[in-house]
DNA sequence: GCCGTTTTCGGCCCGACTGTTTTCAGTCG
């Protein structure tokens, strides 16, 4: 079992136990158990080789005996009991909006209703109005809910959100009496998927601001509307919530609607130790007095904290950290001076060779590497043995007119055959000046067979870097069930970079394992796989995953001076 | 169920909005 599959095991637990209707701090602890998997970046089964499982964070006895079973038996007594008592078709009822674990227990035994069928015939045949507390909205609702529940939308890419997040910001600002307008939430913490739209407004006039946002022509249907708080849903799906409060206020707003909700508990537990009481209001202090912060640096002050960028606001030791003034120093977009993933005509890029260089020039880049896909990627369009020798006759002119500005490196990006060898023999590689390789085919492979592919081609000495490791493509397929620990491991041994590659559709290396790789002292780069000169610009994607984990420009190759570049590759034994 | 520069027991974040209610419970972020 993998650190997955454990943390969907204790969120379930988390959530059948809430219908039970246990103590919520006991479904708390297993969803905080469930992150802590989530983050950790190593499989519980080899974390345990080497230390005891309660050293992870919220990780006590009870739970580490639970996660000790689930490896050694694959089965859990107390889950299986659990699911004899409270059944498990409860859980779909439990995602329609709006309903909660008090109303699927309500459902459950008040109506007999276990799935989402039957909720759905009760509410159309008028019997759930009857149930205590409910009424014939609340069955209204749970109908639209339903509804919304079946087209639902999934998250959507961060490279899709932002330029939405930013009209919306736009017209925000043009609104007569907006002083200042943000997005918050996942948006603004660069998670690398997005629900819903948040967005925070300072105006002295809120309720001709809300009237606007509720009454704008792409609402489809306005979800609730107060008095510093209104959410709609857009004709396309969307969901969007606006929070307003008055500019001597919104640093506090932007603090809360940026999150993460486990940040704000954090934060809200340190205030308390300081006696004081944190909300989207301000700080309130023992007797009652409110104060308020315009900006977010001055409200992270006044609790002693430096201020935190928004990536790394997940409750994942950004706290301590700002207590302690041990911030990490994070990387900039500004700071990157490489490029070492790009394709041009000669494969399936839409620029030539010599439009990548000039656009890379403009940036600020000092070097390019031209790396177009091998032959057999055939729907891509790629190259044998005899055309990268004719490619590099033209690298070379590139080179030569555009002079010394930037540097020029031939590369490859090398495919992973099913059967773990390379596209290119070695001879063809050891001339090339950089080496990426990638898997594009046969992802679905089982865990042991598609790790062992990858660290075969690893233990190669040409190969110098491995492109988005996991293959997934978000927002919705996976990618390989590699085993992490393994490919880490070798990566270390064989002095292997790593690669976070920028496309917003990618974001892999994700930020869990970028952060765990990074501690263990192996080089990440960061790169566009552009296809294009403009994707050049998708940098501060890539940017943002190492932020989010914590990664130092140090550990960034393309943030290296162009000398220590050079050297590393030499290392390598390129000439 | 977890955790400890107040605590190994007794705490565990905060407010807006909605709908059903005459003062509040449930849900959400």
């Amino acid at each position: 079992m993998n650190n997955v599959e454990l943390a969907q095991t204790f969120e379930k637990i988390a959530d059948l136990l809430e219908i039970k209707g246990e103590v919520i701090y006991i479904t708390l602890a297993y969803r905080r158990a469930a992150e802590s998997l989530r983050i950790l970046g190593q499989e519980a089964d080899t974390y345990r080789a080497t230390q005891p499982l309660t050293s992870i964070p919220g990780i006590g006895k009870a739970i580490a005996e639970k996660i000790t079973e689930l490896l050694d038996t694959g089965k859990l007594g107390f889950l299986e009991k659990l699911e004899a008592e409270v059944p498990v078709s409860l859980l779909e009822i439990l995602e329609v909006p709006d309903v909660g674990p008090k109303k699927v227990a309500l459902f459950w035994k008040q109506a007999s209703i276990t799935s989402l069928n039957e909720l759905e015939i009760a509410a159309q045949e008028r019997q759930l109005r009857s149930l205590p507390g409910m009424g014939e909205k609340s069955e209204q609702r749970i109908l639209e809910g339903i509804a919304a529940l079946r087209r639902r939308s999934h998250r959507m890419t961060l490279g899709v959100a932002r330029p939405i997040g930013l009209r919306w910001i736009e017209w925000l600002r043009a609104q007569p009496c907006v002083l200042q307008a943000e997005f918050a939430g996942s948006l603004r913490r660069w998670r690398s998927t997005i629900g819903d739209l948040d967005l925070v407004a300072a105006c002295e006039d809120p309720s001709a601001l809300m009237a606007a946002f509720t009454g704008h022509p792409d609402v489809e249907r306005v979800l609730g509307q107060g008095e510093n708080k209104s959410s709609i849903e857009l004709k396309s799906g969307l969901k969007l919530q606006l929070w307003i409060q008055p500019a001597a206020n919104f640093g506090s707003l932007l603090q809360y609607a940026t999150g993460s909700k486990e940040h704000n508990v954090r934060l809200r537990e340190l205030a308390l130790k300081q006696g004081w009481s944190l909300s989207e209001r301000g700080l309130t202090s023992p007797d009652g007095k409110l104060v308020s912060y315009p900006d977010e640096e001055s409200l992270y002050q006044a609790l002693g904290l430096l201020w935190i960028t928004p990536e790394l606001r997940e409750d994942r030791g950004e706290i301590q950290a700002a207590l302690a003034g041990k911030l990490p120093a994070l990387l900039h977009t500004s700071a990157l001076k490489a490029e070492l993933h790009s394709h041009t005509t000669w494969s399936d890029g839409v620029s030539s060779i010599r439009e990548m260089a000039e656009a890379a020039r403009q940036r600020g880049l000092k070097v390019l590497a031209i790396t177009d896909h091998s032959a057999s990627l055939g729907i891509a369009g790629g190259l044998k043995a005899e055309d990268l020798l004719k490619q590099r006759v033209e690298i070379d002119q590139v080179q030569k007119e555009l002079g010394s500005d930037i540097l020029l490196l031939q590369g490859s990006e090398v495919e992973i055959k099913a059967d773990g060898t390379l596209d290119h023999p070695d001879e063809v590689l050891a001339r090339l000046d950089i080496v990426i390789a990638s898997l594009h085919v046969s992802l679905r492979q089982p865990r042991k067979e598609i790790t062992e592919r990858l660290l075969k081609v690893m233990r190669n000495p040409h190969v110098d870097i491995i492109g988005h490791p996991s293959g997934r493509l978000l927002p919705n397929r996976e990618g390989a069930d590699l085993d992490m620990d393994a490919v880490l491991t070798s990566a270390k041994e064989h002095g292997l970079a790593l690669e976070i590659n920028a496309n917003p559709a990618r974001l892999d290396l994700d930020e869990v394992y970028a952060r765990r790789a990074a501690e263990m002292g192996i080089p990440l780069t960061i790169n566009t796989d552009a296809h294009s000169s403009t994707d050049l610009d998708l940098r501060e994607y890539g940017v943002s995953v190492a932020r989010r984990a914590w990664v130092e420009p140090e550990g960034v190759i393309n943030a290296w001076p162009v000398e220590k570049i050079t050297v590393w590759l030499k290392s390598r034994g390129r000439k």
